[in-house]
RNA sequence: GUGGAUGUAGCUCAAUGGCGGAGCUCUUGAUUGUGGAUCAAGUGGUUGUGGGUUCGAGCCCCAUCAUCCACCCCA
């Protein structure tokens, strides 16, 4: 065989996904929708382009760089790659006001595309799921949407993980409370951010070489991250936030949040708040969520939040809108490490290998893998001259349960004989009841 | 974008500046109606790329590219 002339390579932080790999995933898509559907979100699809006018500006500077450009090189449109799904979803309900009845409940499983320095769990293109609901202002969709992802997690087999939420009206309290706006503010976000990987100590230290007085940093670290259970949470930090009046709407937001996911018997070990969680992506307005796994610590493993006013710059009015994003790359990297698949997930679609013996049972055996796939049984037929011990190997080594075994003696008898590699057993059927055997084997 | 580490067979890795190796994988055979085990043989490489130092470079120096890790940021 010559050389390839090319190289074969992939670009920076894109991945293929050979079969074995592709079965995993499509599992967790399929558990994914699933839940979708049984709260009634309904599909979109949208193009992996967007005109860069309707990406830009919308994630903040920092993420603006982040952006693909796909502009044709002879093309008139300025073209992008979509960052997320979010401000796609926002176009949407701001293109199609005739289209779409509010509420509207839509997710997307989709791949998105940022230029960032790959790392473990970070990829240039990745997919993600989002589930949103434009159209209410109420936080019954915010406690809707994370009861959907808590279902969601709790259905792929994740023994433990919490969303933590924040709220960005509170956050700008405290910002009010600490006498800080702009860029020592957004400084200050960022410090507080890193609690659970530095610890207090290290968020000290870091507000200090960010200049932000020694004063305020101690007030806001313990303000932030004193814990309490449950809404007393909420309580201990209204005593402090009351006099700012976003502090009041936050907490207030908060405590609708907390009563909507009790009134939806979301399990309490599944959520908490958490005021040093902060979101980076510039167009939340109320509730933040962040999901995380703790063992083993990819980082979070879901994120959204309330976005009031991002359709209404694609729509004459604002559109009150929130949802949540599950990243699908970490949550399987997190089934991967921790092997929450289910035993029929193996590396093959297959159920079932018919042997051929030689040149003069090929018919016969042909006509069995025939009729199997009209049973609807998934069903390979060998297509190479070797020995029925090499069969075999290789119906072992790609993973497919069982084999069946037509050989002259079997023709005569009009039966089949099924072998299950797993243990060895074997079964001798008539040829007609071949089918039903094979499902009873696996 | 910043800093650090690493690039040798498909994979994981050895090799003092002196003849490029091992294990696994793969192929074939022992075994023409029964796999995984074992044994034997075989395929596989311009040592990431380009320069430089040297009698001689996988090894030292420079550049470049790629990967990984930590930042930044994020799913």
């Amino acid at each position: 065989m010559p050389k390839p002339k090319i190289e074969p390579r992939l670009p920076k932080g894109m991945r293929d996904f050979l079969p074995a790999q592709m079965i995993k995933r499509e599992y967790v898509f399929g558990i994914v929708r699933e839940v979708f559907h049984l709260y009634g979100f309904e599909p979109l699809q949208t193009p992996s382009l967007e005109l860069t006018e309707t990406l830009m500006g919308k994630y903040g500077e920092d993420a603006d760089k982040l952006i693909y450009n796909a502009k044709h090189t002879e093309g008139k449109e300025e073209l992008s790659l979509r960052y997320d799904l979010t401000v796609p979803l926002a176009r949407v309900v701001g293109q199609y006001q005739n289209d779409i009845s509010l509420p509207f409940k839509r997710y997307q499983l989709s791949p998105v595309w940022r230029a960032e320095r790959p790392q473990r769990g970070r990829y240039r293109e990745f997919y993600q799921c989002d589930a949103d609901i434009a159209g209410i202002a109420t936080m019954q969709a915010d406690a809707e949407v994370v009861s959907l992802v808590v279902t969601a997690l709790k259905k792929l087999g994740f023994p433990q993980f919490v969303v933590k939420i924040n709220n960005r009206k509170l956050l700008t309290a405290i910002g009010q409370y600490a006498g800080l706006e702009g860029e020592p503010l957004a400084n200050l976000y960022r410090s507080i951010d890193k609690f659970d990987k530095v610890g207090a100590d290290g968020v000290a230290k870091e507000l200090r070489e960010r200049g932000i007085a020694d004063d305020i940093a101690t007030k806001i670290l313990a303000l932030v991250t004193t814990k309490q259970p449950g809404t007393q949470q909420l309580d201990y930090v209204a005593g402090i936030m009351g006099d700012f009046e976003a502090g009041q709407a936050g907490i207030a937001e908060l405590r609708d949040v907390a009563r909507f996911l009790a009134e939806l018997d979301v399990p309490a070990e599944h959520y908490e708040f958490d005021f040093t969680m902060v979101r980076g992506l510039g167009y939340y307005t109320g509730p933040i969520f962040e999901g995380v796994v703790t063992e083993p610590n990819l980082g979070s493993i879901m994120g959204g939040g309330r976005y009031d006013d991002l359709v209404g710059m694609f729509r004459g009015e604002t559109i009150p809108t929130t949802g949540i994003s599950l990243g699908i790359e970490r949550i399987i990297d997190v089934m991967d490490i921790l092997g929450l698949y289910p035993p029929g997930i193996g590396g093959t679609v297959l159920q079932v290998m018919v042997a051929v013996f030689g040149e003069d049972t090929r018919a016969a055996s042909s006509g069995l893998a025939a009729e199997l796939r009209a049973a609807g049984v998934r069903t390979e037929l060998y297509m190479q001259d070797k020995g029925v011990g090499k069969q075999i190997g290789y119906a072992d080594k790609k993973g497919i349960p069982v084999v069946a075994l037509l050989g002259a003696e079997e023709i005569a008898a009009g039966t089949v004989k099924l072998k299950r590699l797993r243990d060895g057993a074997e079964r001798v059927v008539a040829r007609a009841d071949a089918a039903a055997a094979v499902s009873e084997l696996l």
